[in-house]
Formats: C-alpha cells, sequence, structure tokens
DNA sequence: AAACCATTGACAAGCAGTTTCAAGTCGGTA
DNA sequence: TACCGACTTGAAACTGCTTGTCAATGGTTT
C-alpha cells in the first residue's frame, strides 16, 4: 500500500506521529473509490468498532489533503466533500439534482482550454473545480 | 429597472407581498456588480440606515435565487457567495488563492464542450460552476 | 374599514467544523 | 527497557453561518 507509505512520510517530515487513528483513517479513505463526507467515515469507521472522535477525523483529514492524497469538492449547497486523489486521475464530476448521484468525466480539450485562460488572463492555476448540475439518465 | 419588475411578478404569482424589505435588498443587490455574501448585504443596507433583520436577508436571498435574479457560488471553502445573474451573461471565475481577487471569464468553447460531455454521459444539464484556483498577477 | 394571512424581527436552535485542554501516547534517547 | 518531552487524542465548549419559531406588524382584498 503505496499510499500508506508517502502519508508516513509527509508525516515524519513534519516530525508529525503515526499513530492508530491516522493509520484506521488513511485506510478507511482508500477502502472505498466513493466521494465521502467526514460524518460518512465516522460512520464507517464505528461500524467496525473504530472509536476515532469527530475532531480527530477533521484533523487528519486536513492532513490528507495537504499531503495531497485527498482533495476536497463541493458539490453544490452541501458541506464539504472529499475524495482520495492517489492513483486517480483528475477528473470533473456530473451532479444530478435529483438523486444526488456524481458521474465523474474527464476532458483533456477543457482542461486544455483552461490553460489558455489563465494564460490570457496571467493567473497561475493550481486547481481547478467544475462541476455540470442536471439530471441523469433516471431521474429525467 | 426590469429586475425590479421581474421579482414583482415572480412575487405576485406566489401570492407574495411587495414589501419595502424586499425592495430595499433587491435594489441594494442590484446597486454592485460585484459577489457579495448576506453578511455584506446587511452591513451595506446598515450603512444607508435600511435596518432589515438578517433573517429577511437569508429569506430574500432564497426567494431572488429562486426567480433566477441571483445565483449562489462557492469559491472554494468559506460560506456562501452570490452574485446577480440579470443582464450579466453566464461566466466562470478565476480565485486568487491569496488575496481572494475574482477575475470573470466566459468561453464559449468549455460550453460547448460541456453540452457534448452530457450528451455522451446523457446527462441534462441544467447549470454547472467552473473555478480555476491559483495565483493572480500581484500574488504569484 | 375590517379581516385575512403573509411577513417581519428578535431570538433560539441547528449544524458543520474548530478550538481548548487535560490526559494519554509516540518515539527518540540513555 | 525506562524515561521524557513533544505531539495527539477525545470530550465538550465554542464559532460563525444559516434556519426555524412565534408574537406582532402590515399588505391586500373585499
Amino acid at each position: 500500500m503505496e499510499n500508506i507509505e508517502l502519508f508516513h512520510k509527509f508525516l515524519a517530515e513534519k516530525k508529525m506521529k503515526w499513530t492508530p487513528e491516522r493509520k484506521a483513517i488513511l485506510e478507511e479513505v482508500f477502502a472505498s473509490h466513493d466521494h465521502f463526507e467526514a460524518d460518512d467515515l465516522l460512520f464507517r469507521l464505528k461500524k467496525k468498532d473504530i472509536r476515532v472522535s469527530r475532531a480527530t477525523i477533521y484533523r487528519t483529514l486536513e492532513l490528507l489533503v495537504n499531503s495531497q492524497l485527498v482533495r476536497k469538492i463541493s458539490f453544490g449547497e452541501e458541506h464539504t466533500h472529499y475524495e482520495h486523489t492517489y492513483g486517480h486521475k483528475h477528473h470533473d464530476h456530473l451532479v444530478c439534482l435529483k438523486c444526488g448521484s456524481v458521474l465523474e468525466f474527464s476532458n483533456p480539450t477543457i482542461e486544455e482550454i483552461q490553460e489558455r485562460v489563465c494564460t490570457d488572463y496571467d493567473f497561475t492555476p493550481d486547481s481547478h473545480c467544475l462541476q455540470i448540475f442536471g439530471y441523469c439518465t433516471k431521474c429525467r
């Protein structure tokens, strides 16, 4: 599991500790490929009888975001969602306004145009997020 | 002021009332072309000695969003921002991670590709939002 | 002008997320 | 292996935004 090593290294560099809680959270985050929110994680861990406080979940998620293993995404007005990025190529989302399902897509041309827009505006891009809201096949 | 009439009509259709508070909020929203958040509005109104409660601000903003005169946008992790849409063509945003400044841009090709992506995924688009985070000329 | 019912403001409540701090744990060192 | 200091943790309090409650107010219709 390379992501464990990456996180371990990230922590070591910052003189932070490798604790059972951090390990459990990391493993749970990478156990599924879905988008999740902080409370989902808490719930999934609780189901496995792993007790980690809400505060620690948030603290660790922040570390994971800083270490680039996870990124935040926001779907509409709701609270923060996360997805892991390691071994996952960049993509954007189609979000169904009715059932809430999320489709992923990636399109190199859009990325290219974004680069061009940034050049035009003398802007140095760091990241971006594109969500298209609408209705999926079932909900139309 | 056509937006006043539009809102008036929207309210009439829903058998809602045209009140001084709603009028004041509408006017203030359209008085500037910047993005704003609920508290900005409250502050701007207070400066003009127009007293409207926070609750009414939120309630009225929701109405404005429903009437399509205003839309919500989210810049990164912060709280909800709004911008008015009437007489404003669709655009996306370049958000500076350091100074928080926001540049607007619009690009027809990106819109086109989005349409195509939606067709490919059998998805009916309703709206979308694209934010590019990075650093502006000054902050680079 | 009366009556009806939407709207308002003040305040309480809800909610995601953060901070505080005492108690506990990790990990380098002797 | 035991020690010790620094880092972490959990619980609970707290924050800041947003929404709900409810009595009082005020449009609108007749």
